[in-house]
DNA sequence: GCGATCACG
DNA sequence: ACGTACGTGATCGCT
């Protein structure tokens, strides 16, 4: 049997792969759909075939003789998509890595280097598959030259192949006359003219019938329909150009040596190269492919377990003498397992079983208080045992890679390992599995100590390059004066948590659950049959199938019965002012009454985590529970307020910043007026009211002010017509006037917003007052909507992210001198703009003056900050 | 696991 | 023309 070449249109594939595939991005915000759906095109077809060669042919830029020929040539073609072109050379890095053949040439393309070795390869007795997206290759086709058209479909990928007969089928004419038929049709997509008014099937028949355009000139007079006939003989000429442009040269000077593609095995593609650019890339199915394993760390083979007092106390002072360490305390479900230490050149696991969880804490201690900083992995949830220390004890990578990288789903020693070691280790998946750290380290402890040896291993070698690019980025005062310090704030609020009335919750659920029920049986009644009211699906098919409601369909997946959709047809319907009371009730119930019983403690008290490493902004988040989004602007949902309670003997003090977020874009945007408004007046809606709309203050109407509200709104989150459209009731217009009015008004805010966008254009991303950095990828997006979006993010997140650097301040100083003035008043909760404390009675006076002083002072601005504050038996009376 | 929905700032 | 407000998390239904 002969050997095989496979011969790959290399951008005609990546093109293919990138509009046949969603966009992918990996951590880096590398687009990475083409490259990954090239690999699997490629791996499919050689799978397939079992090749004994293998080339793919790029385009290079520089023009070809085409051009030189018809300058018109591509002159008008689309360029290349940002997120396309970025691609190419990821790709070439990957086949490079694989040690695939990549052929180009200046001046050819890469039909012209396909159609030279195909038909050479032929000729010494190959079998050749053509891998291309472009139809003009069919013309290249015989009985050994095959060409291979993949279509990436959501089943997976199609491939249709043509040899000589195949094209002969499908286009009744054979290969060779297939450039006749093109150069017929001409070419939209190259910017090539054919023949006007003769398309695909008039080129056919012509062709079919004549051979070629020569001899259906030589009888034009024959030639069918009248149309076609009068275009041929007066555009004849620009056929014959058309064909020469369309004729793929099978004659090419290039240097090809088939044996310099030989491809013994497929396998020989998985190099250790291609693993690590896979990794890189986060292709986690490609890996699978490898066989070979990521070349091993060669600090691995140093990794120990520790039983011994004698080796653990001389590991110690490895730590002591390093003058630095990296460690993670390696926590199971019930307890301390142990810790993971590197120092120096020692990497190893001190067992908690055999040496004494308290022996290990007060060593580690020892090595804090002797001034030895130790880098950790997520320092919060070790402090339970690490016990009361300083920021200054610490470096938490986890933080540093979260600051350096805001963007990020979720962060893992193996990724700091990749992004500032260029290390590539197996992750904690990688080595255990699905299997629990308690578990990997009775059933699988080889394994086991492999990976928290690496955890330590990380965080000690990471920490330098961690704290380099921080110092660099400006950024490294956020890190240490505001993060590092938060973590211990926010250890204290979810330790101390708060108290909840179980007895009152249930009552509050039960009651929401004889509503529900009987509001069911009405929704029920009214829609005539029985169904699945929390079903969108089903309940968008009685609404506007079933009863004929208007202004069905919005989503992609069928009829939005989303609450502003509803809000339009409930005056109309009684079932739908039901549905949406059912919806409130329900709610309140799933997610509130049940949700938060789910939560209490044995202590009584739910503690909720507060996230320090979550959001693009620099805001917290708060999870199992949310406590941040505890209801409050309906009256039903806000009285489960009443069941957080103060501790016996406690009152609750809430506080909260007056507009802080408009407060920072006065001071960031430097604007005069909008500064002086704010020294004049308590109410900025109106005082807005006033100055947009010409006004005196007094007279300011009360619709007015609530537009002037929103327009404030409408600026914090990056403004635009329609969003404020939507949000006031009113037309795109009028939102536009109200935009340009405001901009007039206060011209500071418009240049420093139009400033912001900039700068996110030049540099990739914004940053705070303090420095904290949000990238901004979508900014160079192709794609009208991303970039806007961009625009939008570019505008938003310095405020937003100021005003969440302020408030971490202001946590960090109420905590602190709760602590230092000795009182047993505790922070409880934070909620973006509000922070709550649960007030020892006899001390509010000094609570009060605490959240005053250290609220107001967070942050030096052109305008003051102000707050709110109130006290009360709940969280309910305290708001 | 993802989209729709809705709770908050 | 494109089709939208910024930032989150929990619950539900459905594939």
């Amino acid at each position: 049997m002969s050997e095989k070449l496979v011969l790959i249109d290399g951008h005609s594939i990546l093109n293919r792969a990138f509009f046949g595939i969603p966009d992918l991005t990996n951590a880096q915000g590398l687009h990475t759909n083409a490259v990954y759906g090239f690999l699997n095109i490629m791996f499919k077809i050689l799978e397939e075939e079992q090749p004994q060669y293998l080339t793919v042919a790029f385009d290079v830029s520089a023009p070809t003789f085409r051009h030189q020929m018809f300058e018109a040539y591509k002159g008008t073609r689309k360029p290349m998509a940002n997120e396309l072109r970025q691609q190419v050379p990821v790709m070439k890095e990957m086949l490079k890595a694989m040690g695939v053949t990549v052929i180009e040439k200046a001046g050819y393309e890469a039909d012209d280097l396909l159609g030279t070795i195909a038909k050479r390869s032929e000729a010494a007795g190959l079998e050749v598959s053509v891998v291309s997206g472009d139809r003009d290759l069919l013309q290249l086709a015989t009985e050994h030259i095959k060409i291979r058209i993949p279509k990436t479909k959501k089943t997976g990928t199609e491939i249709e192949d043509y040899n000589a007969a195949d094209v002969m089928e499908r286009y009744q004419v054979t290969p060779v006359q297939f450039i006749d038929v093109k150069a017929l049709m001409g070419d939209a997509s190259d910017n090539i003219p054919g023949v006007p008014g003769i398309g695909e099937k008039t080129a056919t028949s012509i062709i079919a019938t004549y051979g070629s355009i020569e001899n259906a000139y030589a009888h034009v007079d024959e030639v069918k329909p009248n149309r076609a006939k009068e275009n041929l003989r007066e555009y004849y000429a620009q056929a014959q150009l058309s064909k020469t442009l369309a004729t793929i040269e099978i004659d090419a000077p290039v240097e090809y040596e088939a044996e310099q593609a030989r491809l013994n095995q497929i396998s020989d593609l998985y190099t250790a190269e291609a693993y690590l650019l896979c990794k890189q890339l986060e292709f986690k199915n490609m890996l699978n492919r490898f066989q070979v394993d990521a070349p091993k760390n060669q600090a691995e083979e140093t990794f120990r377990l520790v039983a011994e007092e004698e080796v653990a106390a001389a590991v110690f002072q490895a730590a002591e003498k390093a003058k630095s360490f990296g460690f993670q305390l390696v926590i199971g479900a019930n307890g301390l397992l142990g810790i993971a230490l590197a120092a120096g050149t020692e990497i190893c696991f001190l067992k908690a079983e055999a040496l004494g969880e308290a022996y290990l804490l007060q060593q580690l201690q020892a090595l804090f208080e002797k001034g030895i900083k130790g880098a950790t992995f997520d320092l919060k949830p070790q402090l339970k045992y690490l016990g009361d220390g300083k920021p200054q004890h610490y470096d938490d990578t986890k933080i540093a890679a979260y600051l350096l990288n805001p963007l990020k789903n979720d962060y893992s020693y193996e990724d700091l390992a990749k992004d500032y070691l260029d290390e590539m280790i197996p992750s904690q998946a990688d080595l255990l599995g699905k299997l629990g750290l308690a578990e990997a380290m009775e059933t699988a402890p080889d394994k086991f100590l492999t990976c928290v040896c690496y955890m330590a291993y990380v965080n000690q070698k990471a920490t330098e390059k961690l704290t380099e690019q921080l110092k660099q980025q400006g950024m490294y005062h956020l890190y240490e004066e505001i993060e590092m310090p938060l973590i211990f704030t926010l250890s204290d609020m979810e330790k101390a948590g708060v108290a909840i009335d179980a007895q009152a919750l249930k009552e509050y659920g039960d009651e929401l659950g004889v509503k529900i029920a009987e509001l069911e049986q009405q929704i029920y009644a009214g829609a005539g049959e029985v169904f699945n009211i929390n079903s969108p699906k089903q309940l968008g098919v009685i609404l506007f199938e079933k009863l004929q409601m208007p202004n069905g369909k919005k989503t992609k997946t069928g009829y939005s019965t989303s609450a502003d959709v509803l809000d339009k047809l409930a005056p109309e319907y009684p079932l739908v002012s039901q549905i949406l009371e059912y919806r409130q009730l329900a709610k309140l119930k799933s997610t509130y009454a049940d949700g938060l019983a789910n939560f209490i403690a044995a202590d009584g008290r739910i503690h909720s985590t507060f996230n320090q490493t979550i959001t693009a902004t620099g805001r917290l988040s708060s999870t199992d529970p949310n406590l941040q989004n505890i209801p409050i602007r309906m009256e039903l949902g806000r009285l489960i307020r009443k069941v957080f309670l103060p501790s016996e003997g406690y009152i609750f003090t809430d506080a909260d910043y007056s507009q802080i977020e408009l407060r920072v874009l006065a001071h960031m945007s430097e604007d005069k007026m909008l500064i002086q408004a704010y020294q004049e007046a308590q109410d900025i809606h109106a005082m807005t009211a006033s100055q947009v709309f010409h006004v005196p203050f007094d007279e300011v109407t009360s619709l007015q002010r609530r537009n002037a509200k929103a327009v404030n709104f409408g600026i914090v989150y990056g403004i635009s017509s329609f969003g404020l459209s939507q949000d006031l009731s009113i037309t795109k217009k009028e939102a536009e006037s109200y935009i340009k009015r405001y901009f007039e008004t206060y011209p500071g805010i418009k240049s420093f917003l139009d400033g912001l966008v900039e700068q996110g254009k030049k540099d990739g991303y914004v940053e705070t007052m303090f420095g904290r950095r949000r990238p901004v990828p979508e900014l160079s997006s192709s794609n009208f909507m991303q970039r806007a979006f961009g625009e939008r993010i570019a505008m938003n997140s310095p405020i937003q992210g100021t005003a969440a650097d302020i408030i971490k301040i202001a946590m960090i100083k109420v905590h602190d001198r709760l602590r230092a003035e000795q009182l047993e008043s505790q922070l409880i909760l934070q909620v973006h703009d509000e922070l709550l404390i649960e007030t020892k009675i006899g001390e509010e006076a000094a609570v009060a003056m605490i959240l005053e002083e250290e609220m107001k002072r967070a942050a030096d601005l052109a305008v003051t900050l102000e707050i709110d504050m109130h006290t009360g038996n709940n969280w309910y009376e305290a708001k």
